[in-house]
DNA sequence: TAGGCCATCTGGTCCT
DNA sequence: AGGACCAGATGGCCTA
C-alpha cells in the first residue's frame, strides 16, 4: 500500500525521443513500455534520415503517410492521457466524500469503489429507516431500493410542480432536504444528455 | 524481493 | 473519419 501520492509520470514523445530526456521526472525514469514504437521509430528513422544516399527509398519527410500515422497516434495518446486524468480526478473527488478510517492513507481505486458502494447502501438504508413512515412501499434495505428512492423523489418533484402551477405557494420557511437529490437529479439528466 | 498499484502506450471496437 | 472507450501489455515505484 502507498502512503504518499506520486508525481505524475512524464510522457516521452515518440518523436525526438532522445531530445526529450529533460522532460523526465528525475526520480522517475520513463516507462519503457510505450517506447517500443519509439525505439523502432528511432532506429528506422535514423536509417531513413541517415546517410543512406544509396538505395531506392525516398526519405519519409513531414507530411508523408507514415508521419501522419505517427502524428495521429501521438494525438490519440494525448487524448487517452487526458481521459485517464479526468477519470483519476473523478476518483479523487469520490475519495474526498467517502468517510474512511485512515484518512492519511490514500484509498486505492478498487477500495474507493467498494467503499463508495457500501457508503451509498448505508446512506440509503439510513434514509429509509428515518423516513419509512413517509415513504410507503420503500421499506427494506434491498439492493434495488436506490432507484425506487429516486423514483419517489421524482414523483415528489412532480407533485410540487403541480402545486406550484396551481398557485399553491411553497412555504417560505419550508425546509428543502432535497438539495443533494436535486443536484443528483440534475447530474443524471446531464449525463443522459451526454454533457 | 515479491506483490500491489499505478501511468502510459497501443490496437481494437464502438459511436457520432 | 475521427474521437471515445476499453482491455492488454509493460515497466516503475512503493511497501511488507
Amino acid at each position: 500500500m502507498k502512503t504518499k501520492s506520486r508525481p505524475p509520470r512524464r510522457r516521452v514523445p515518440l518523436q525526438d525521443t532522445e531530445a526529450t530526456v529533460e522532460e523526465q521526472t528525475p526520480d522517475r525514469p520513463q516507462s519503457g513500455c510505450g517506447s517500443e514504437l519509439a525505439k523502432g521509430l528511432r532506429s528506422r528513422t535514423s536509417r531513413a534520415a541517415g546517410t543512406r544516399a544509396e538505395g531506392g527509398r525516398r526519405r519519409q519527410g513531414p507530411g508523408s503517410r507514415r508521419e501522419n500515422s505517427i502524428q495521429r497516434r501521438l494525438e490519440s495518446n494525448e487524448r487517452e492521457r487526458q481521459r485517464m486524468h479526468k477519470l483519476n480526478n473523478a476518483f479523487q473527488a469520490l475519495r474526498e466524500v467517502i468517510p474512511h478510517v485512515r484518512a492519511d492513507k490514500k484509498l486505492s481505486k478498487i477500495e474507493t469503489l467498494t467503499l463508495a458502494k457500501n457508503y451509498i447502501k448505508s446512506l440509503t438504508s439510513t434514509i429509509l429507516t428515518m423516513s419509512s413512515s413517509c415513504l410507503p412501499g420503500l421499506e427494506g434495505p434491498e439492493p434495488s431500493v436506490g432507484p425506487k428512492l429516486y423514483q419517489h423523489y421524482q414523483q415528489q418533484q412532480q407533485q410540487q410542480q403541480q402545486q406550484h402551477v396551481a398557485g399553491a405557494p411553497m412555504g417560505a420557511t419550508e425546509v428543502q432536504p432535497q438539495g443533494h437529490l436535486q443536484r443528483y437529479s440534475t447530474q443524471i439528466h446531464s449525463f443522459r444528455e451526454g454533457s
